[in-house]
DNA sequence: TTTTTTTAAATTGTGTGCAATTTAATTGGA
DNA sequence: TCCAATTAAATTGCACACAATTTAAAAAAA
C-alpha cells in the first residue's frame, strides 16, 4: 500500500502539496460562483459575509471577522461596499464606540430569497453529491482547526 | 445515517458550504506558509512559480499558467517581481515572439536546497499525518477536475 | 483619579486574482 | 499574397487579504 515517507526528491513536486490543492480548488470553486453571485451583485467573498448576516443580524464587524477568518483591513472595505450597494448599514455601538455594528437592510434581507437556489446550483454545476460533500466538508474543517491552532 | 438531503432552512448555513470550507482552509494554509517564505523571501503564489520551475525550467508563461491555473494578467507582474529578485530571466522566443520564456538564475535554482524542508516542516505544524494529506488531496483534486470541466 | 494598557476599527501599502482590453506576432484562409 | 482570425503577453482597473500603523474609546492599574 502507498503509504510509505515521500522521497526528499519528490517532496517538492506540485502535484504532492496539499496547499496547491487546497490553493486551487478554492479559486475554481470562486470561478464557479461568480456567474451566480453576479446576478445577486456580490463577489465570493461578499457573499460569505451575506451568510453571516442571514444566520445573525446585527452583529460586531469582529464578529464577522471571527467567524470567516478575516480582520477589520478585509472587513471595513467590503463592509463599505455592501453598504454603499444597499444591502446593509454600519453604526458606532452606543454601549462601546470602538465598536461597529452592521445590519441589514430590507434590500439585504431579501436578497436571501435569490440565493436559495444557489447551493443546489452549484452542487449540480460541480457534479458533487451530498456523501462527498460531506465527507470532503469534515476532513478540511479538521485541518483547517489544526491550521489555525 | 446522515445521508439526508440538506432541508432548504438549512442550505445557506456557513457552516454547510463546502466552498467556505475551501476558501478559509486555504487562507489558514497561506498564513502557516507565511514564515517560512518569508525566510526564501518568497510569497506563496511565487512559491508555487518556483514549484513548477525546479520541476521544468525554461518554460514558456502560458505553461505556468495552464500547470497553476492562472492568467498572465496575474503572472506577469508576479514574474517580474521574481525577475527583480534576481532569481529568474524572461526573455521573448526566438522562434515565436509573442511567447515569453522563463528561465531560472543560478540562485533561483539554488533557492530549492533551502526550500526542500518546507513540505515536512509544513506537514508537522499542520500535524498531518501521510494517510490524511493522500486521502484529502485526493478528493480535492477531483473535485478540482470537475470544477473545471 | 490619572495614567497606562488594551481593544476595535480604520487606514496605508504591497501583492495577488481576474475580467476586459490592448499590443504584437503568427496562422489560415480567400 | 494579402488580410482577417487567432494567439500570447502585457496592461488596466477593481476587489480582496493581510501586515503594520493609527485613531479613538474602554478597561486596568497606579
Amino acid at each position: 500500500m502507498p503509504t510509505k515517507e515521500i522521497p526528499p526528491s519528490q517532496a517538492l513536486l506540485l502535484d504532492n502539496q496539499l496547499c496547491f490543492d487546497l490553493y486551487s480548488a478554492s479559486l475554481a470553486m470562486t470561478k464557479l460562483y461568480k456567474p451566480l453571485l453576479a446576478q445577486l451583485g456580490l463577489t465570493y467573498p461578499q457573499y460569505v459575509v451575506m451568510l453571516v448576516l442571514w444566520e445573525a443580524d446585527g452583529v460586531m464587524v469582529s464578529d464577522i471577522g471571527a467567524r470567516l477568518f478575516l480582520d477589520s483591513g478585509t472587513l471595513t472595505p467590503l463592509l463599505k461596499r455592501l453598504e454603499a450597494a444597499g444591502l446593509l448599514g454600519r453604526k458606532r455601538d452606543a454601549e462601546d464606540e470602538r465598536r461597529v455594528r452592521v445590519t441589514l437592510t430590507s434590500n439585504g434581507r431579501a436578497l436571501k430569497k435569490q440565493a436559495a437556489a444557489i447551493p443546489a446550483c452549484v452542487a449540480a454545476l460541480a457534479q458533487c453529491e451530498l456523501p462527498e460533500i460531506r465527507s470532503l466538508s469534515k476532513g478540511i474543517k479538521s485541518l483547517r482547526a489544526r491550521l489555525l491552532s
